[in-house]
DNA sequence: TCGACGATTGCGATGTTTCGCAACTCAATC
DNA sequence: GATTGAGTTGCGAAACATCGCAATCGTCGA
């Protein structure tokens, strides 16, 4: 039954879920929690990215419930809240690649040629 | 080989991948052109908004390369320039379903109560 | 209790997104 | 060629996101 108002909530939703997705150090910190919990400074080493940044980045996904947390002394653990999301993230970037692939943008992009944006399709 | 410097453009694409299907209207159109062309302006229709608003969403899309479009006479279709990725849509509903199923969001959102909002995990 | 370390928070500057409105293009019809 | 219907584009205001910096919190060890 399509159309119902409930719907635009899922949509809604749904849109949240991307726009924590719509972010590449987030993206990262997903991949890097990918096979279990790391530390926030973990990932702040890993990452070569301040600490204020990856917390805020960490703060969002808490939030939004795509991370859980867990204290131990002065470390914080983070880990992913449904691995099942991975499946959904790896997916959409197979897609991507492929297209990428298609348009051989990995190799132009390796070059440090154009911005290889454009190739995805992008005009700025 | 984790790492590499190419990652980083790799999350870079991904996450513009990710912020164009961050937008509930975006979402929607994906979903009306699951099983196949529409016009633009079949879009408005469906979907209650004004064919500005649909445009730019539309060209959006188009310029990240996500939708195809062709015309005939005074008609635009529109198109899954890779219907492959309607498996990752459907995958992270599905993720995002579940976790409302657990928290019983859905029932509180039908009957207009809360916002549903935090019951996401968000904050405001 | 103090210092040090890991992590978080508040703030402000800068950049990006969203969306309505009005103006416009493009193709068909009269 | 004027009109109409389908779409698109440019612009500006408001809302939102990003990120560095400095200040702060929480826990541990000396």
């Amino acid at each position: 039954m399509p159309g119902k108002r409930n719907d635009k909530l899922v949509y809604e939703l749904h849109a949240q879920v991307c726009s924590v997705l719509s972010n590449a150090k987030r993206l990262e910190i997903i991949d890097l929690l990918r096979h279990g919990e790391r530390t926030a400074g973990e990932l702040c080493r890993r990452m070569s990215l301040s600490k204020a940044n990856v917390s805020q980045q960490l703060s969002i996904m808490r939030a939004k419930g795509i991370l859980l947390a867990r204290r131990e002394g002065r470390n914080v653990f983070y880990r992913l809240s449904q691995p099942r999301m991975l499946k959904a993230y790896d997916l959409l970037r197979e897609v991507l690649l492929e297209k990428l692939e298609a348009q051989g943008t990995i190799a132009r992009g390796l070059r440090g040629g154009g911005t290889a944006m454009a190739l995805t399709g992008e005009k700025q």
